[in-house]
DNA sequence: ACCTGAACACCGTTCAAGT
DNA sequence: ACCTGAACACCGTTCAAGT
């Protein structure tokens, strides 16, 4: 009856990674809370509880997310961190910026990231990944260390100083700006001062 | 039949603060997303809907329960500012340890906070409320600056450089540490960190 | 191995009604 | 004004079954 054979015993070789793009696209149209297993299934076309096999329970699939993220914001510091940049503090504004824009750009999946972290029963591989990930992030902001551009130290805890203050700046930020200041802009200024120093020279 | 006279028409008088009472401790027993309205109302034992009549849905509790954990914030923030540390970091540290205190005994609702804030339709009043805790905590941290052991500038933000850095931590970290230290230790030296400036002097 | 279909217990929300 | 009780549509999860 059909010019294409589409058997499609199965649904088309690959529905867990049909699932996982699904879900992404839905938490960000609706938010994390308001994704549905069922409503993701009739998209897709395959019944209520096909995703079982590949996903156990809701909370499995919430959190093969978070891991995909966790890859990908990797992916965004490595390659950030090597920028080419002269001046120290304008290759760490480089990474905090492309860790600001993927944080914009996935919104509830960078929500969900750093909250599946935090949940009680958390999975190691996910914390293993936003560990690598985070370390990675840490080590490409402290890349500068090695021209002298930075005092000795622990590097990790340097990395993290940094990390922390651009982390917090978007968990502080509401739609992307704070008081009224985009938080690229506020980047920058919070950088120099935790390069330079709040005490007088 | 009774001997003290309970006719109880109503509830207990106060069904508004009760829902919230409860409701925040079930968040931190079960997590925000594990919040039943119905399981809280058999807890209180009224019926299903009798919330209604203040908190038109869950997500209107929800925003109530986080705005009055604003409200607590700024109060930890407004104690803390009141230190009388000689030295400016010590300060400092004083008001970032009761962040992160506050933070680690109400970390649902810390978490709710923080998300709420950043949700599409939040209320203006809970922006409000998030907006002057934040600034709270911004002016509690640069207090020292009047007494010179903080560079020029806009006290905002310099304020704005340490806050950022003590909730970035915050959401770095898992279960109130970072590699296995614990954040309050952590939180000292990236304060001192900020404070010193990370380039060599 | 991978999926379907029906069932279960639970949920948030709505409506009509009671005092 | 404040609450009840019944109903509705939807949900995640489970079970038995099909290929």
């Amino acid at each position: 009856m059909s010019l294409v054979e589409k058997d499609k015993p199965y649904h088309h070789g690959d529905l867990r990674a049909a699932l996982l793009k699904a879900a992404e696209a839905m938490i960000e149209r609706v938010g994390v809370e308001g994704l549905s297993l069922r409503e993701l299934t009739r998209e897709i076309g395959v019944s209520s509880n096909a995703p079982r096999r590949h996903f156990p329970n809701k909370q499995v699939l919430l959190d093969a997310l978070a891991l995909q993220g966790f890859e990908r914001l990797g992916m965004v510091f490595r390659r950030a961190a090597s920028s080419n940049e002269r001046e120290f503090s304008q290759r760490i504004i480089k990474v905090a910026k492309a860790n600001i824009r993927f944080a914009m750009k996935n919104r509830s999946l960078y929500r969900l990231m750093f909250a599946s972290k935090q949940r009680a029963g958390a999975p190691v591989e996910l914390l293993d990944a936003a560990k690598a990930t985070l370390t990675a992030g840490g080590s490409a902001v402290v890349y500068g260390q090695s021209v002298g551009a930075v005092i000795a130290g622990d590097p990790d805890q340097l990395g993290l100083t940094l990390l922390a203050a651009v982390e917090g700046l978007m968990s502080l930020s509401v739609d992307g700006k704070f008081n009224g200041v985009p938080i690229e802009h506020l980047a920058e200024q919070v950088i120099e001062n935790i390069v330079l120093g709040l005490k007088p020279r």
